[in-house]
DNA sequence: GCTATTCCATAGCAAGCGATATGGAATTGA
DNA sequence: TCAATTCCATATCGCTTGCTATGGAATAGC
């Protein structure tokens, strides 16, 4: 050993994620990455091995992180349309900054990204695939409940609310006020009806 | 008069608009946009005053274009389903280019630059309120017609079915296939039975 | 205390950015 | 025919980009 790092790797990919989260790959700077994670340069290319592998571990702790919150929500015990409605009202707390809202990370690197990078295009689909089954778990338990008619196509349902999200986070990114968002919330959830 | 221009400006700004649609703001260059054009920096810079001027104007190049569009086949007469839905199918068809489907660039504008920029964020909610207009009138009509329930909620179903062309342009941009757009068409649409 | 090793801080690189300045080509009216 | 005007083509500006190189500070083992 030698001269120990100043700086807590997760920590610091948290506070990079927050930054590619907020102003997308292409305006976020390694400047503004090592201002925003009061990591130098030495650090962040040892530890990741340039702007693009810190992005691709950006996405892979925004799944860890937010997307697993989501999930954590939709596994909450409760009616159907309870927890999808909570889980939705769950994003309209996450991703606040002093600015406004800033959606989600894969949603905005999905339109941002995913027709020119392979690699991120990749992990906005994986990301995509998990709330699908997420969502398909809790539509299944409800049809076994009765509280979802058994004739109902539950993968055609868990896609269109995965999509959800990402409509949703993009209202918010849009700036679309609260009440907006959440008539949506409302008439999307109403289709479980 | 002197020397005439060699170049036709709407022909221009249709170009500029669809290097926009396709890379974004900040990943096109003012290089980028004079090989798209054709145009050379002073021919762009007199008709436009910079490259954020020459966006605006490809936004409205945009709504007066595509959005144009979309609320023509709005209008065009038949059963609600079957206009909706035609309208929808009609979206995966624009927007098309050698790597891809690109999206809608009102989406994708909303997405990079609304929490940014004011005037573009300004243009991307026009632009919503616009096709709000066209399905809320479409509704309205169904509701006279007897197609749709008079109970229903002709404005959040509008604002929903706004926000699903945003969805259904998330979708095809992050690269989801056609028979995952249809399904999504679908199941959105299944809310007006 | 000394050397080896690892990290921090900063200067610097080539390349690209948005924007402008310059010189010549093309067209007009006199 | 010739000055005036407008446009094209290109060189260039100051600045930022992603990335690297360099010199010194901090720790470890000996």
């Amino acid at each position: 050993m030698a001269r120990p790092r100043e700086f807590e790797p997760e920590e610091a990919l948290d506070k990079a994620m927050r930054q590619f989260w907020a102003k997308g790959y292409h305006d976020t700077s390694i400047r503004d990455l090592v201002d925003a994670t009061g990591v130098n340069y030495y650090g962040l290319y040892g530890e990741f091995e340039n702007k693009h592998g810190l992005f691709l571990a950006a996405l892979d702790r925004y799944r860890d992180t937010v997307t697993a919150e989501i999930l954590a929500q939709l596994k909450r015990p409760g009616r159907l349309t309870d927890v999808i409605t909570k889980t939705y009202e769950h994003l309209l707390n996450i991703g606040k900054t002093r600015g406004g809202p800033i959606g989600c990370l894969m949603c905005n690197t999905a339109v941002e990204l995913a027709s020119e990078d392979p690699a991120a295009a990749s992990k906005v689909h994986a990301n995509m695939a998990q709330l699908r089954k997420g969502f398909r778990a809790k539509l299944t338990e409800a049809q076994q409940n009765g509280e979802l008619a058994v004739e109902r196509d539950v993968d055609a349902l868990a896609e269109f609310l995965t999509t959800t999200v990402y409509s949703l986070a993009l209202l918010l990114r849009s700036g679309c006020d609260k009440a907006y968002v959440r008539r949506h919330i409302r008439t999307a959830v109403s289709l479980l009806d």
